[in-house]
DNA sequence: ATACTTACTTACGAAAAGTAACTAAAGTAA
DNA sequence: TTACTTTAGTTACTTTTCGTAAGTAAGTAT
């Protein structure tokens, strides 16, 4: 029985945010469009993950992924509209880890 | 090779926020003190999970327990200061899931 | 003694994550 | 022509985590 007194929405948003890596890919690309392996190295998820990870934010319409014909072959990720929304929240998470992590706790 | 370029209390703040689950307890737990049972059911976690989670939080200073030998034994979780400070974020997430959660996407 | 309540824990099959090696496409170098 | 390089993934396989359901422990109440 899941006899859910949540908003809906906000359940929805939640479960984005807390699967793993989700987060730190769009944060990653808060910082500008980028490449594929620019994020895998940066934020030192893997290839199949990344790759996952990038398919189901593009599912729900936060990134978008665009194709550059060049040699060797360019291909950008970069957060929509509705992924650049995020930008708020993930300043108040910068904010909160500021204050409150400890470096003993990394 | 992790070369990370993030801030380590970043990514920790992260790391607890992304786990499953995590998220929607303490913000469960924003609206006061309550017990295992009524997390529980209000969330839809199973007790094994949210045993383990309120451990972790704990663990983490986000979340205290306190044990009142009422009958039936009362056992009520809440959050600390650090567990509290976390409400601007929550607001956000709030905001940006009205805004941008559509109810197709539930 | 038996049942009831709360707050867990245990056991176990299923799903997701982590690691590493491999593939595809397109150009470049020898 | 053949071999090599780069980017962007995919596949195969092991380990970890999750989800479900059943069981346990402490303290009444009947």
């Amino acid at each position: 029985m899941n006899t859910s007194q949540l908003c809906p929405k906000f359940e929805k948003a939640m479960s984005i945010l807390s699967k793993r890596w989700t987060g730190l890919v769009i944060y990653q690309l808060l910082s500008g469009p980028q490449r594929f392996c620019t994020i895998e190295s940066s934020i030192g998820i893997s290839g199949r993950l990344l790759s996952d990870r990038l398919k189901h934010l593009e599912d729900e319409g936060i990134v978008k992924r665009e194709v550059y014909p060049e040699t060797p072959i360019r291909i950008e990720y970069s957060l929509t509209e509705k992924g650049l929304a995020l930008q708020p929240l993930m300043k108040e998470l910068e904010k909160w880890s500021q204050d409150w992590i400890t470096s003993k706790d990394t």
